[in-house]
DNA sequence: ACCGGCCGTATTGTTGACAATCGTCAATCA
DNA sequence: TGATTGACGATTGTCAACAATACGGCCGGT
């Protein structure tokens, strides 16, 4: 015991921040991220207070509380004495969150670009050729996280911690689309070439094309949801 | 009670929805968002549960879960055992925002411009001349409130409803600058000019005119901020 | 057979009570 | 005198109980 600060030191102090930081309810608001991130729950299904609550051990108020966070995230609606369910989005807020997601992706080129390091350029090339060994219309679990890390990374290099958050819970909430092939068919069919072109703008270090490349992209992914989407529903009328 | 439907009804409806819609701990965030925003709760400033919960007559559980809710929205910062502070967003973050609003507004700008209508034109210029009149330096208190619907009222008018919550969601934020001048005197005293500038862009329908047009104006806006910031703060090294 | 009202169960909304933690202040000791 | 420890008050974290509401099935009437 003389020397326990060698290897008990870093446990204890995490655990001790952890028990300082971490309330009952954060875990509780993580595990229903990870479960509906995970599909564990779908879209429009409903999120009984005590299902929780008795699954985690914990009392019905932690989970409540998350849940009131969950809402504000835009995951969950609560509807008052009926419960609440995981949000679906449907495909007019869908076109509405690809515009936004183009908008932030356009300013995190532009604020890329001029202050992009030459390491940072070649860690994003390796996640290109990465992206390319995945390619394959099976490999869609693991190119589907892949290609979301390294739009996230580009944001996070800019710098802007405020613009990561506001991303990121676009991105979250942009899970929930009624038919998740959705996303998939439209964020993720892509040519790896939109990609290299992506890293190419930034590369040049000039803001407008990394911007024009950032917004192209998002766009053209929008471009196949849309399509996606005619194809999958008729449309009746109008 | 023959036509109980042609004044009865309208009270009738809203009371029903509103019990519908409306919980405690709704009702109690809006309340906080409210003292928040009118200054009653400065940034930085401890909010006791009780306090709240005696104040308006409800149960501590409705609080926390507003409370929750209100750190989720970024107006508040929990610290467990400790309690809920309002917070406070510091020179950088100021910066970042003002960065991701820019983004904002010129998406609002682009996607506004080849739709609006020849009655918005009118409106937003009639919006100008009030804003025309208030721009007497004493006059913040009534210049302020109408800047910022002035730029909420184009964020509308794109239609995109997604947009519009992001976009109030960081306004809000921005409201806890730890010095509200830096906000006032970074958005406020602009020349109308700028203002008319972005309606003259938006009348001319072309999409990059209009972004480039509220771009400009963030920016000149944050260029104000920071200016502020350096005659405030003689920054004494680095 | 169908419609409307009644009732029981399940779930949520709200409250109050209890336990745990933090900050402060005074008392003690070097 | 200064620092450290212990106890106390205040505040938060969590839970369990009670009240209110919604959903579904049953029943009687037509």
């Amino acid at each position: 015991m003389t020397d326990f600060r060698a290897n008990g030191s870093d446990t204890a102090q995490t655990a001790i921040g952890f028990l300082r930081t971490t309330s009952l309810s954060s875990l509780v608001q993580e595990e229903i991220v990870r479960m509906i991130l995970s599909g564990e729950l779908d879209a429009g299904a409903q999120v009984k207070e005590f299902a929780i609550s008795d699954r985690l051990g914990v009392g019905r108020s932690s989970v409540r509380e998350a849940f009131r966070a969950l809402e504000e995230a835009g995951l969950v609606r609560l509807e008052k004495n009926r419960g609440v369910f995981v949000r679906e989005i449907g495909d007019d807020e869908a076109e509405e969150m690809y515009a936004v997601r183009a908008g932030l992706d356009e300013l995190a080129g532009r604020l890329l670009a001029p202050r992009i390091t030459a390491a940072e350029i070649d860690e994003l090339r390796r996640h290109v050729d990465e992206l390319e060994a995945w390619l394959a219309p099976d490999a869609f679990a693991t190119y589907f996280p892949l290609n979301l890390r390294f739009h996230d990374r580009i944001v996070e290099m800019t710098g802007n911690r405020k613009l990561l958050v506001v991303y990121r819970r676009l991105i979250n909430e942009m899970h929930l689309l009624r038919r998740r092939g959705l996303l998939r068919g439209g964020g993720l069919l892509v040519s790896n070439d939109e990609h290299r072109s992506i890293v190419d703008a930034l590369a040049s270090r000039d803001a407008d094309t990394a911007a024009a490349a950032m917004r192209d992209h998002v766009r053209s992914g929008r471009d196949r949801m849309l399509a996606a989407v005619d194809t999958a529903t008729p449309r009746s009328a109008a």
